[in-house]
DNA sequence: AAGTCTTCGGAGAACGTTTTCCCGAGCCAC
DNA sequence: GTGGCTCGGGAAAACGTTCTCCGAAGACTT
């Protein structure tokens, strides 16, 4: 039953081996009888092609390498089930490589992946500069498409949220609810989510309280950072916690709940991705959504571009903007004591 | 610079193409200066064996294909995690497939997998009834190991976590700390992490409270199930809500701060799994975690076996048991007013 | 009516490996 | 010295496709 090859097709109908491929694949026109006689054979004998044949013949696999720091990260489930949903339905199929946030195994796989003949790759490179070798020789030998973190300019095609317009999100519906002390709790580093987010935040916080000092506490983007970023913040008693990210968030919220400090009611707290947790935490985390259905139709637009037109236009990089997510986390006014959550807690509207 | 072939190694190093393969590739001894040559020869051109074409001689793709039900059911990453780890580790190659949850397109996965010639298949299938046939009829052509969830009983081998014991971890620590009135919050359906954990605390329950009425809700495996749950058993006023995952606890968790009671003071909540938000959210869900780098490992092993060995053994079903994690949701003692988590929360130590 | 063009179909090369078969050389035991 | 061995190495056959050539036969042009 198992494995019936081109051959066996043709015996089974009397033409040859050809034929019973120009058929199945479509590539020449064939007579409607002998046609019908071809597929007949194929179903009844339950033709599959060998996709590893195909591939020598055709030096194209049908397949797609996607690199990724960590899968554990909570932001990139999603993006991987959209990724791999919108490849699976071009007809490709995706290698997944998870790396361990380790620049060295990203190389290796890379390698191995490319090895493997996958016909593009998609990464979402660990270090913005310790990724850039391994990815610039990658580029050079299939299409590459960047996600969510850059890699240095020019070195392949990107896309990723405007991280710029999500900060302003932020410091706007925190200037519209009356904040004024804001303070921000980001990553170090020169990954380019980190420092857009960093860079945005100093662009425009300046417009909610002119001539303040600048609040900044630089750590990573962990829930532990979060906590201990609080204690470093605290003391000079802002009324607005900018996160650059929901787990810092989620971080902040949990050390100020030890504290006894009110959320909203003292301090707000926002975030950023709007990771599931965020709608699942109490308060609700206040966050911008990034808009992951539509990074990965993106990405995956790109790919399908440069392996079917011809590989030589100029690097594209492509920011798509994320919209707001208001929760209680940031919600107006000052109660001594956490309010009970609404009841439609979860699914709060996002507002523009 | 792309694309050397053995061809070409062998032109360089003035012997033939059957040489070149042997020293490469180890299958016969080859005498010491020729083999030296032929080393050289591929690493100055930079040979890397095509593996479309290895894959169409040795009928074997180095490719295993992971088929699940939804990358975004947060128990995955993880898993995913130590899964690609373990293969990579012994050189295989990850196909994601993400079914959405749907039977329809796993069956779908499985069969473009099957086609793609992977050489063997991890699943976890979406329903333990409606993903039979598919999963039978592939593992009549590959190796292939279930996971997490049983698939009808002799389909294929498998390895998951002991439920039973898990369950029993989870009574035994509320009799301890004097829970009598337990109530159950659990999933509907035959998925047998469903109906082991169902069945787990129906045999274990009556040790708590002898004789007393059976207090069990059925739902499915989310958040939002478990804030509904809630509203469904809160007025027969158990002091405990066990919980069959993470999410049904977190969803109760939620409903009862909005209720107002107070856990873990009135009513200790616990889940099963282990996910990540379980430690995150306050107060933290006292849980049990799976064994998951084990329970990766076990499948790797297991594929390999099956892929080295004869593949003719009868089929295996591995329980691996897991350990109880307790924290603030389930503390022993009563307050009216929910405690401020201790410094720790995050690190509770697991208990055995 | 002879040439040219299209149409349908087959034979066979190529893709890059692995592996089987074969050959020659050297060695040992009789 | 002959038969058998091992050992190092090459030629060539697969593996299952796709695709380029070719040929035959009919349809059209002139």
């Amino acid at each position: 039953m198992a494995d019936v090859t081109l051959r066996e097709v043709a015996r089974a109908c009397g033409c040859s081996i050809a034929t019973v491929s120009r058929v199945l694949a479509g590539t020449r026109p064939v007579g409607a009888e002998t046609a019908r006689r071809v597929r007949e054979a194929a179903d009844a004998l339950g033709y599959r092609p060998n996709h590893a044949a195909r591939a020598l013949r055709g030096h194209r696999t049908g397949t797609v390498g996607l690199v990724l720091p960590q899968i554990t990260n909570p932001f990139y489930p999603a993006l991987v089930r959209e990724l791999t949903h919108a490849l699976h339905a071009d007809g490709r199929a995706v290698l997944l490589a998870d790396c361990d946030d380790d620049p060295a195994a990203e190389a290796e796989y890379v390698a191995d992946l490319l090895g493997r003949r996958v016909d593009a790759l998609l990464v979402i490179p660990v270090d913005e500069e310790r990724s850039r070798d391994a990815v610039a020789a990658a580029a050079a030998r299939v299409p590459l498409v960047l996600m969510d973190r850059g890699c240095g300019p020019g070195v392949a095609d990107s896309v990723a949220v405007d991280n710029a317009s999500g900060m302003a999100l932020v410091l706007g519906h925190l200037a519209a609810t009356g904040r004024r002390r804001v303070c921000f709790l980001g990553a170090a580093g020169t990954a380019s989510a980190a420092a857009e987010r960093r860079g945005a935040y100093a662009a425009g916080v300046g417009a909610l309280d002119p001539g303040a000092p600048e609040r900044v506490a630089l750590g990573d983007f962990s829930v532990e950072w979060g906590r201990a970023a609080v204690d470093e913040v605290w003391p000079a008693r802002p009324d607005a916690l900018v996160c650059a990210n929901d787990l810092i968030a989620i971080g902040a919220l949990q050390r100020l709940q030890q504290l006894g400090v009110a959320v909203p009611g003292e301090v707000a707290v926002t975030g950023f991705d709007d990771i599931p947790m965020a709608a699942l935490s109490s308060p609700g985390v206040t966050t911008v959504r990034q808009p992951v259905p539509e990074l990965a139709a993106e990405a995956a637009r790109l790919l399908g571009l440069r392996l079917s037109g011809d590989d030589t236009g100029p690097r594209r990089s492509i920011r798509l903007a994320p919209e707001l997510v208001v929760r209680e986390s940031s919600a107006r006014g000052r109660t001594a004591i956490p309010a009970p959550a609404p009841a439609g807690r979860g699914e709060s509207a996002p507002v523009t």
